[in-house]
DNA sequence: TTTTCTGCAAACGATTTGCATACAC
DNA sequence: GTGTATGCAAATCGTTTGCAGAAAA
């Protein structure tokens, strides 16, 4: 199945946490498992994460979501952008290093945020190293513009 | 000279502002000033341009420094950017389509952010709008690693 | 036991807003 | 004169932090 990359790194989570001299808490172990069952949902802001454990009876605090996400990215496990929307948003951050560098289209007139999944920057990348001899290790990318449905509708607000 | 696409902003000031009717006022040119005056220091924050003022003995205010970027960059003369650090960063926005487009290398190790003037994703954008229908109208590209001067010192930290 | 973790509430920093006054047109 | 812009202070929003009690190792 498809969504193994997801399962191994929620039942690998111990292990990840006391490599690294963490503790394996169930508040943890819920949050990320958020991520999990909702990945068709991309990207998720702390509160988006929060409201979900709250629809879940849970009594986990904002505080520990905000900890937690920030723990599980240093672990590399989740990953943080940034849409400039105000508030950090993170994505599971899938084992396969060639699925996790995509593009993200960002539309003006409803905010929608599409997925690209194809990267092709290598060529630009190795251009960029030669010429400045700078080191990259990862980049981000968005595109601003009109996405196909709103292009369809033909109503471009601002 | 080269600084001609800026000088050129400045004085059309007035022009912009009422064709949106807005009204030209000393603080609005004082503050597109300062990015005139200061174009090698690139990206400046809102607290930046603030600092600034007030070593000029200028009595504006924090909330108009806000308010004018905000609107100079409607008004298309500035562009924001987000490097992540949590501000909110302004630079002049040269007449040159061209020259607009440039990437930011950001250094993992010393934070320094550098331009790479060149573009070359025109045909990523034209392969992007042909497979997914989302029409491009600007971007945004950071490339994250190492600068030649820490490759050198060899202490890359965290 | 010992150290890390949690939840709460208070603190924080960047940005925004309400309002009375001052200014551009 | 009319409506917009300013400066100030208070409000807001996402996020961080201090602390005492709770829980993992």
């Amino acid at each position: 199945m498809s969504e193994n990359h997801q399962l191994f790194d929620l039942k690998d989570l111990r292990g990840k946490l006391s490599e690294s001299g963490y503790k394996m808490t169930p508040q943890r172990k819920e949050i990320l498992k958020i991520f999990v069952e909702h990945s068709e949902r991309h990207h998720m802001s702390a509160e988006d994460v929060y409201s979900i454990l709250r629809e879940n009876d849970s009594e986990i605090g904002l505080a520990t979501v905000y900890r937690a996400l920030d723990l599980l990215s240093d672990l590399g496990i989740l990953v943080r952008m940034d849409f400039g929307d105000g508030c950090a948003r993170y994505e599971l951050n899938t084992a396969d290093p060639t699925i996790h560098h995509h593009h993200h289209l960002i539309c003006l007139n409803c905010k929608k945020v599409i997925e690209f999944e194809e990267d092709l920057l290598e060529m630009l990348e190795a251009y960029i190293e030669k010429k400045s001899g700078f080191q990259i290790v990862n980049h981000e990318v968005k595109f601003f513009g009109y996405c196909s449905d709103c292009r369809a509708k033909g109503e471009l607000n601002p």
